[in-house]
DNA sequence: ATGAAAGCGCTAACAG
DNA sequence: CTGTTAGCGCTTTCAT
């Protein structure tokens, strides 16, 4: 009933009289292995049909060749380019991804996180939760060594590198140009400000206000969205019926920017001369939307390959120094959404 | 240097005075074994911090409990609620989803199919890339009756399940309803027809055409598009230097459809008064695009879900009988794209 | 209800 | 350059 039997390493060595240990070496092209032997064994390991047993292997090397990252949610064009970044690096560097989403909650992520522990990753990559309050759940890793890398929404922990962009600018950079167009009255819509990207972003904005003598307005914060497409309705909504209406909004990402927008229309605002938006992340669906969205663009891809290189080769070269944070290029995209002419 | 040691079962069956097969069966909750002993080594296995070693379990079980999914591109809407569906179902039942791109190449699937099998999922389940043209390399999994199954981008295979939506019925629907709003010459925006779902739509497209004893004119075809963002570009420059313009367009994915419209709008081409437009997938994006596009709702997590519950039925029973196709529920969404009044 | 023992397939230390 | 040997940690007959 069994399918056939699976072809060992002994049978390539019974047949071409050599030892397991040999056939070994050979298929791994081991140095001390003499050329010839080297593709007799290869030969017959081709014609037999001979697939090598990962599990026989990652049990005796005590490793499994395999990284895990850990996401909030794949359902964002940002995280799926990220994504796509790390996988090239991985694979070219003969490891495999699996993923998991935590489904932007912190008891997902432990459970995620444990997954990971005992499909035993070489290592791992998270950008965190909405809600994560700590980082106890992540303790059991690095007892063990498993090095361990923030992306996007970090945390800082001593001894793990987080690759970021610098959001304090970006935020700053987007105040700013809302300032230049002539917006006196910003608005700012921030997602849970315990997270790294969303209270930097907010920082940025008040140095922008400071350096424009403007002073800070609680008012003029929504903080603790979930940056959803409800968020950005519910924004909409709360603005029209403010009685100073913001001249000018900054959103901490596109999706809820673009809700906004739109709910902004249907009331017969005017963007951008009634209000000027800009969002966050240079999604494609910023240049759907008209007027076409001033964004940050977010550099998603590379992101990818920065965290991956980076942990690969704390992984190749455990003893490697290990830096504490790595600062990507971010870049203010004008359009027409915040242009005023 | 090498971290601590692991916990084995050998461990606490030393601690507890049991065989190692004892606290295996412990802790697996094995019928034969006595409420307290059971008790007793699971309490111990806690406070040890005892981690089961999965490449020994699945090296001696010969199975992996883990699922493998291949798809062209995690990028789109589509995809990730794919995913997510399937996510929840796997996990459920106690399997793990691998995910891999084939980035909607066929060399790039092989590769795919291959780590698969090096991986020695229990099943597998695949939505083709662009240009697939043949299964041969399937057929290394068949032969070891390692389950497979197809969705959305689906080929016919005796012995696997397709699970799809009735993607003829679907561009019928798309190419009626523009005929009903007056429509007299529509073209369509297909993808590769090697591609089920392309084709699919194209012959429901002419159906309609039929129906309403319009002739087929093959040149109201743009084919083998990657409805790529570009390839929507391409098909409006197209549109609009053609002497007779179309009065309709039905785009095979919303993504193409809306850099179509952007392109239309640009040269003045008032949607839905000059052209009408229908896409299809019922992206979110349908909805920022102004005027909203109409579209077909694909329904992407039950499509997941009920691809990954068939999957884990047949890796459960392995001898339930199974099916050749299933087909989940689609529906037009008119929105102001089509509707002319 | 529990234990003894064999072995899943591979790798690495050591020996030659 | 190649072979011997001893496990990696777990599951599963077969015994008791």
């Amino acid at each position: 009933m069994n399918p056939p039997k699976e072809i060992t390493i002994y049978d390539i060595a019974k047949v071409l009289n050599v030892s397991p240990a040999t056939v070994s070496r050979g298929l791994k092209d081991h140095p001390a292995i003499r050329k010839d032997t080297k593709k007799r064994i290869l030969d017959a390991a081709r014609k037999m049909g001979y697939q090598q047993n990962t599990f026989a292997s990652n049990l005796r090397r005590r490793r499994s060749n395999t990284i895990g990252v850990i996401i909030p949610r794949l359902n964002s064009y940002f995280m799926s380019t990220v994504i796509a970044g790390m996988e090239k690096v991985v694979n070219d560097r003969g490891y495999n991804l699996i993923i998991s989403q935590s489904q932007e909650s912190f008891k997902k992520e432990i459970v995620s996180v444990n997954t990971m522990y005992d499909s035993r990753v070489d290592g791992l990559m998270v950008s965190l939760a909405y809600d994560t309050e700590d980082t106890d759940h992540f303790e059991v890793l690095l007892k063990k060594k498993i090095p361990l890398i923030f992306f996007d929404r970090v945390i800082d922990h001593p001894g793990c590198t987080s690759i970021v962009i610098d959001n304090r600018q970006a935020g700053f950079d987007a105040t700013n140009h809302l300032l230049s167009q002539g917006c006196k009255r910003i608005l700012q819509i921030a997602g849970n400000l315990s997270r790294n990207v969303y209270s930097d972003r907010l920082e940025g904005y008040k140095l922008a206000l400071a350096k424009h003598n403007i002073g800070f307005d609680p008012e003029l914060v929504i903080s603790n969205s979930l940056l959803s497409e409800q968020s950005g309705v519910d924004a909409a909504l709360q603005i029209i019926n403010m009685q100073y209406r913001p001249d000018g909004i900054f959103v901490s990402n596109d999706t809820a920017a673009v809700a906004c927008m739109r709910q902004l229309k249907l009331a017969g605002i005017n963007v951008p001369q009634d209000i000027a938006v800009v969002g966050f992340n240079n999604d494609p669906i910023s240049k759907v939307i008209d007027p076409n969205l001033t964004t940050i663009n977010y550099p998603g891809h590379e992101m990818g390959e920065v965290a991956a290189a980076t942990l690969v080769n704390k992984l190749d070269q455990p003893n490697s120094p290990s830096v504490n944070t790595i600062v990507l290029r971010h870049e203010l995209i004008v359009r027409e959404s915040s242009t005023r002419k």
